[in-house]
DNA sequence: CGGATCACG
DNA sequence: GACGTACGTGATCCGA
């Protein structure tokens, strides 16, 4: 017996799951999850420990999966395709699973493309054969194929958990059936967190009678055939094939190469040294003091309900990253390379293959995407492992000689390739400009990281300066690196001196562009880890991420406009401007500014005497549109001709004019550029030209949509959420007449009104809808006082009925408040994080401020959140309805706004529903439907 | 370049 | 006793 041999198998990725639910989520004091890592060290320990017992291992290793990818995807194309993430938490706990199989000098299996249930099949037949006893450790129902005895050498399993053994008998029972029969089982039942199809409707419970009855899964589907009439015998007659093909999954492969002999995995004791290092990282205090007092084998009970007080405190105090940075080398511009060969080019593709991550940046001659002209890439394999490629240098001055560079069509031909390899990450940031620029060469990058929104999602609003709040590559480097880059003022210089990037001699240039390559790689070994751990995983590869080309695609899209009816309306606006010009200067009795506030105010106030001249901080004079109004309804007739000459000015400059101007020569349309970054609740916004503010309030702005158009044979469809923010909040502050009013439809405005007036009348109605936005915003007295016209103590007493009506949103609101006061952030319910730097401000008017955003962010984030995953989701969901060209151009918030065919409006106004209207699911399930409106007209204020 | 104003959700 | 009153944006103009 002495000389028996008996292998332990360990199934480590399913133990690190099962550890991580059944364990308390222990944290060291930096908040590094460290609960499953714990599980796994203490069972390993115990295993260990069994070295010299009866049944205990002579040799013992550790099997993980290595990538989610295997044969069974080749034959099943949804193998696992459901399989949802691993939790937040437990991702970063993966490489520690290793470090502390290492820590216990195991070895370890890891092989790419081989499940750990093959490989560990293909081990125990190995070690069976050598007349090895074996024991798997793991409670995997299809590793218990495996249980049996077979020339006197036996494999069974353990479950550490329940500290069961399974032999056959164990199997018979969960089965009914030997384990030489589970496999059939297993086909005829599916698995639906493998995503096995089995038989529809067929569970252990009729898979196992079936099997034991006709003896094989052949046998039970060809007998289905002389079963007398039920749902059963359909359903196995017509799923058939599923079976089979499921019978395949199921199958255990058993010959796979082995990588480690067997052999090799003698245990040799536990080496005290790593061990000891490993436990003190991570501050596995009680484990190390075992270790050194060398005291036995670890009690079951505390093993595996480790107490609280010890491993929340005492036990995770040593803390430390759970995934030390390595250090990186001081950036060093002198390791930069200026590519100008062919062979150098290569050289580089070829390094940035082999690291499977290359930071990626463009270089151009314009800030607009659409427009911009390819000047040069950069890559950056590594940390001061960059390059720089001029494509386009030179060249504008005639008699200035060009550099020596690779022509633009053969370097783009040889980036393509790596930049379209699926195997390789592309690391970028603000991706979407190099998207659009690089997709106009015919490259689609993919697959990307952005440093710039993986920021976003880890520090919205805790910056407020900075282009971009703070999300820019000089801040961010100079915030996490310590590092000054390079100023593009200084290398190109600004105003009229400025020169085109193109003209940058070689060397300045190559420092630079290769600069911001470096650069972004080390920003992204710096945040990328930080999402996991800080919980931004979800929002980042689920919502942003995935949106970034996406909106690269709308921006490229652009919208067309009918510059005709632009002029016209500019030609018009001119003339009512003028006119009103000079009736307000007679009125006046005198020539003035009338676009300058200062001297309309004096005009006003000093001049004409009228009451109610407020001077600001700035010691000027209010005449905004509300002071104005005052002084119209006091019969200022003069104050009515400012607000309809501002109307018209305003309409004139930022639209009529300037669209006019924005319409791209080449594509004849408008291409608004859209940041993903910059709105701190996780909105987008809309800039060059801002096509997220198109006026629509008035019948006179609502012109200048009608100049947004379909191309011919072609509909503008706009899809909009109706009351988005109001019903999300009925959902997350729970308000039950809210919610119902949803359900049912109802006029929720006049529903407000009943629930606070008792009478819906065009006035409560009114005040309801007032009250209602109010809320979402963060509400004071005064505001509310100010918005109804009435007194503050009577704002208060409806604020007070609001919250006696509808209680949960005075609980929200406080709950909200308490949370952001203590972790610093809001949260949506997708889990998008906005930081308040400020919530706990001894400045009131600072505080009051962060709170109103406070109270609002979750909510308008939520809706945000939801109308990005309907525009990730939407593309393909179109592609499937047969709809593929069908595209989407614009978001306006709640709003999403397609070109379509004319013919394909019934089919996609349906897709375009569905897809909005479940946005939520199925990460977060509403209480309140979304209602979706839709609109088609040849315009987009015909659309609405 | 900051403030005032006003376009949108 | 003063604070300074609804959330989130971007473009334009004026005037220092």
């Amino acid at each position: 017996m002495a000389d028996k041999q008996h292998l332990y198998l360990v199934d480590g990725s399913a133990y690190i799951f099962r550890a991580y639910h059944r364990l308390p989520p222990l944290t060291d004091p930096e908040g590094t999850p460290v609960g499953a890592v714990y599980g796994y060290t203490t069972m390993l320990w115990k295993l260990a420990d069994d070295l010299d017992k009866a049944d205990g291992p002579t040799h013992l290793a550790v099997v993980l999966d290595k990538s989610s990818h295997s044969f069974r995807n080749e034959i099943y194309d949804q193998y696992k395709a459901n399989r949802p993430d691993p939790p937040e938490d437990l991702v970063p706990q993966f490489p520690l699973i290793r470090d502390a199989t290492r820590a216990f000098s195991l070895p370890l299996v890891e092989e790419p493309d081989v499940e750990a249930d093959d490989m560990i099949a293909s081990y125990a037949r190995a070690a069976q054969a050598e007349g090895w006893d074996v024991t798997i450790v793991s409670s995997d129902k299809d590793l218990m194929q495996l249980v049996g005895e077979k020339d006197g050498a036996r494999i069974d399993m353990l479950d550490t958990m329940k500290s069961a053994r399974i032999y056959i008998e164990e199997v018979e029972e969960k089965f009914g059936v030997p384990p030489e029969k589970v496999g059939d089982v297993l086909a005829l039942m599916g698995d639906s967190v493998d995503n096995i199809p089995g038989i529809f409707g067929v569970g252990p419970k009729t898979a196992s009678k079936l099997i034991a009855e006709h003896g094989d899964l052949t046998a039970a589907l060809d007998a289905a055939e002389e079963m007398k009439k039920s749902k059963l015998k359909e359903r196995l007659i017509e799923h058939r094939e599923d079976a089979e093909l499921s019978r395949v999954l199921v199958t255990l492969k058993e010959d796979c190469p082995l990588p480690i002999a067997i052999d090799d995995m003698k245990l040799n004791g536990v080496p005290s040294e790593p061990l000891a290092a490993f436990l003190e990282k991570h501050g596995f205090t009680s484990l190390l003091r075992r270790l050194e007092t060398g005291s036995g084998s670890p009690n079951r009970a505390t093993d595996l309900n480790p107490p609280k007080q010890e491993t929340k405190g005492a036990e995770a105090e040593a803390g430390g990253n759970s995934q030390p940075l390595p250090e990186l080398p001081a950036i060093d511009r002198s390791a930069y390379e200026c590519v100008q060969s062919m062979e150098r080019l290569t050289h580089w593709i070829e390094r940035a293959g082999a690291a499977r991550l290359v930071a990626v940046d463009t270089e151009t001659d314009s800030l607009d995407s659409i427009r911009a002209e390819l000047v040069g890439v950069s890559l950056a394999p590594g940390p001061n492992e960059a390059c720089y490629i001029p494509l386009g240098h030179g060249g504008s001055d005639m008699f200035a000689e060009k550099p020596e560079q690779i022509g633009k069509a053969e370097a783009l031909a040889a980036l393509k390739p790596l930049l379209e390899d699926d195997a390789v990450l592309k690391v970028f940031q603000n991706g979407k400009y190099d998207l659009n620029v690089l997709a106009r060469e015919g490259i689609a990058v993919a697959p990307i990281d952005d440093t710039m929104i993986i920021s976003f999602a880890l520090d919205a609003g805790r910056s407020e300066s900075g282009i971009g709040g703070g999300h820019g590559m000089d801040e961010l480097a100079e915030r996490h690196l310590g590092h000054t880059c390079i100023s593009f003022k200084e290398l190109c210089g600004t105003g009229k001196k400025a020169i085109p990037f193109a003209e940058v001699p070689l060397d300045k240039a190559t420092e630079y562009a290769a600069e911001d390559a470096d650069v972004t790689w080390r920003l992204h070994a710096m945040l990328k880890r930080r999402l996991p751990v800080e919980g931004g995983t979800k929002i980042y590869e689920r919502v942003d991420r995935p949106l970034v080309p996406v909106v690269a695609g709308m921006e490229r899209h652009g919208i067309k406009v009918d510059r005709a009816r632009l002029a016209k309306l500019s030609e018009e606006f001119a003339t009512e401007t003028k006119r009103l010009e000079g009736e307000i200067h007679e009125i006046a009795g005198q020539e003035f500014t009338v676009g300058s506030p200062k001297q309309l105010g004096e005009i006003l106030f000093d001049k004409l005497g009228f009451k109610g001249g407020k001077k600001g901080k700035s010691g000027q004079y209010s005449t905004d549109q509300s002071v104005l109004e005052k002084l119209s309804g006091d019969g200022a007739e003069i104050a009515d001709k400012v607000l309809e000459w501002r109307q018209l000015a305003k309409l004139k400059s930022t639209y009529t004019d300037a669209l006019q101007e924005a319409i791209n020569p080449e594509t004849g349309r408008v291409h608004t550029s859209y940041s993903l970054v910059g709105a701190q609740t996780g909105r987008l916004s809309s800039t060059d030209p801002n096509l997220q503010n198109i006026p629509i309030r008035t019948e006179i702005g609502r012109q200048i949509r009608d100049a947004f158009v379909a191309e011919d044979g072609h509909v503008l469809l706009a899809a909009d959420y109706s009351q988005i923010e109001l019903r999300l909040a009925a959902h997350m502050a729970d308000v039950a007449p809210l919610k119902e009013a949803f359900a049912e439809g109802e006029d929720i405005h006049a529903r407000t009104a009943t629930e606070m007036f008792g009478e819906v009348t065009r006035d409560t109605r009114a005040r309801a809808k007032t009250i209602n936005f109010a809320i979402l915003y963060g509400i004071s007295r005064w505001g509310l006082a100010g918005r109804l016209g009435v007194e503050a103590d009577e704002a208060q007493a409806m604020i007070d009925t609001y919250f006696q009506r509808f209680p949960g949103i005075q609980k929200y609101i406080l709950h909200t408040l308490e949370s952001v006061r203590e972790k610093g952030y809001s949260e949506t319910l997708f889990g998008r994080k906005t930081w308040f730097p400020r919530i706990n401000s001894k400045n009131q008017a600072e505080r009051q401020g962060s709170e109103r955003a406070a109270i609002n962010a979750p909510i308008q984030g939520t809706s945000a959140d939801i109308i990005k995953r309907a525009m990730v989701r939407m593309n393909p969901a179109l592609e499937e309805a047969g709809l593929g060209h069908v595209r989407m151009l614009l978001q306006v918030h709640d709003e999403l706004v397609f070109e379509l065919p004319e013919a394909d409006v019934t089919a996609a106004s349906e897709a375009i529903e569905r897809v909005m209207a479940q946005a939520a699911a199925p990460a977060v399930e509403l209480a309140v439907p979304l209602g979706v409106e839709i609109g088609t007209g040849k315009s987009w204020g015909a659309a609405h």
